[in-house]
DNA sequence: TATTGTTATACTCTATAACTATA
DNA sequence: TATAGTTATAGAGTATAACAATA
């Protein structure tokens, strides 16, 4: 029974360690061909939101504000992102999509949510509705 | 009808790409402590099945040979993996775990599984075995 | 003093193009 | 000629540490 168990929870991590890794493929080749790396589609994404400061970026993006820092300065040169001064706190700027970075933005997300689209097609809506409740109770 | 249907498409679809990036991180954070980047520990975790040649695992990790190269190369110094001779075909080399590197490569694999299977602790059988069934059949 | 964001620096990851050696 | 792998090069992602300006 012990071995039974296990060998289940082993099953269900390796499926959502590989099913990452296919998603990362998937990400990475429905950026690449819009000029993005899968990380500037993942900011420009969030963006799509509304803007958010340097500090909060990092934190939603699980990356130092340092490497932020590079990160939008290579978005602003290509104008896809812009600083703006944030009311109210001279230290602070919001970070706004660029009317091409929204346009950029949507395509990134179009991609690859048509992309996974396809690849779940098969799924029936009951097994569509259990494994998207899943996912969201473990993404908190 | 068809707005329900597409806003379930859409559901899936997110939570799939909001699991994605939590797992990534989860994999980041369990790699780090153990000195090894996201993808140094992907690419010692799929030697764990055994030696490969380098054209065979860029396919694998999805990269190029020359960016696997150099991956090989900084383990190499690290005494994590070692460039085998392939017999029977004197170009290509099979990359293999040495002793350290099995250690650490369970490790890594151990660390993510654990920190998963405590994530997921609160699915039911049920549930579990759909979720692992669905991600299987997109992961091909 | 604490916080926001940047700069300086050093690695790692990655791709493209050109190359060597072997098949 | 084709394939296995490497080298050279350039750019992007990332962290750490030190810093400036403002709160």
């Amino acid at each position: 029974m012990v071995t039974t168990t296990a060998a289940r929870d082993t099953d269900l991590a390796s499926a959502l360690v590989q099913a990452m890794h296919r998603l990362q493929d998937i990400h990475a080749e429905t950026s690449r061909p819009l000029g993005l790396t899968p990380q500037q589609a993942h900011l420009l994404c969030v963006l799509i939101g509304g803007p958010e400061g340097m500090t909060d970026l990092s934190r939603i993006l699980s990356i130092e504000r340092s490497s932020l820092t590079s990160m939008v300065d290579r978005l602003e040169r290509r104008s896809l992102v812009a600083r703006i001064p944030s009311p109210g706190d001279r230290r602070a700027c919001r970070i706004e999509l660029t009317p091409d970075g929204l346009t950029l933005a949507h395509q990134a997300h179009d991609a690859v949510v048509d992309r996974i689209n396809t690849l779940t097609a098969h799924l029936p809506p009951t097994t569509r509705h259990a494994v998207t409740t899943a996912l969201q109770s473990i993404t908190g």
